[in-house]
DNA sequence: TCTTAAATTAGAATAATTCTAATTTAATCT
DNA sequence: AGATTAAATTAGAATTATTCTAATTTAAGA
């Protein structure tokens, strides 16, 4: 996948969001998604924004973050380790996560099958299925 | 499985364990085990307890729900609405999670079955398998 | 009973995140 | 292009969940 593809795709779809397109989401974006897939977060973005010289503020970060996730620019995944992550791959997927390193990586959704899951309780609906495989050093 | 099986089975890992065997210990493992498998925050359990009218201060609450995780007589989940839920169930197995109700239910370990897991990353060993299944009303 | 390490506690401190209210900006409308 | 306005940004305060601190109490063993 081209290096630019991802910040492009990604600035397609806040284009196409209600969202504004200022400055700051478009800098976020470009810090975001200049890598592949990746899991930040918000104090690392925060610290990346600053390594760039930009100044955008915490606050700002935060407000991006939440509505990239509500408008699937992002997706976010809750740790084990009380930390919030953003991850810049938004289709379904799952997920290693090291306790020693407190990094993730990828899964592929078609790398688990999972061939049996039990019945739905009545009245509720099926939303998702999160596999997180816990790894360590 | 009787009322206070579940409670003398936790207040024996207790006394196995090298905590030592206090009153507020005692009462907390009470309300926590008095109902077969429960899901409980921290916050949950300081109400339970002033609806008992014991005296546990909040701090205590987080130290000994902290060190029964530890000494497996809790085990704890942290779910994707920031909240850490601790189980009474310390058995391997999943979890339902309702969006809409915020509620935890155990699902039997043996109710999933994931035939197919990705290769761990060179270098790492397994730990375990998270599995949430969200659920909506 | 005496001793001592562990437990409890109130309240302060911390960390992560959200809120507030003032200012700035993007997009739209003349 | 300039005016309008709703949305975005910001600094800093507030909030929430949790942990820490340091003084006091208690459990368990000699």
């Amino acid at each position: 996948m081209k290096k630019n593809s991802n910040i492009n795709k990604a600035l397609n779809v806040l284009k196409k969001s209600p969202l504004k397109v200022t400055t700051q989401r478009t800098r976020l974006i470009e810090i975001l998604f200049r890598n592949g897939d990746q899991h930040f977060t918000a104090e690392d973005v925060y610290k990346e924004v600053n390594k760039y010289k930009y100044k955008i503020s915490l606050a700002t970060i935060y407000n991006c973050l939440n509505q990239f996730t509500k408008h699937e620019i992002l997706k976010s995944v809750r740790l084990s380790n009380d930390k919030l992550y953003f991850d810049t791959n938004t289709e379904r997927h799952h997920h290693f996560f090291c306790k020693s390193t407190e990094k993730l990586s990828d899964i592929k959704s078609s790398d688990v099958k999972i061939s049996n899951l039990p019945k739905i309780p009545r009245g509720k609906k099926l939303e998702s299925v999160e596999v997180v495989v816990n790894i360590t050093d």
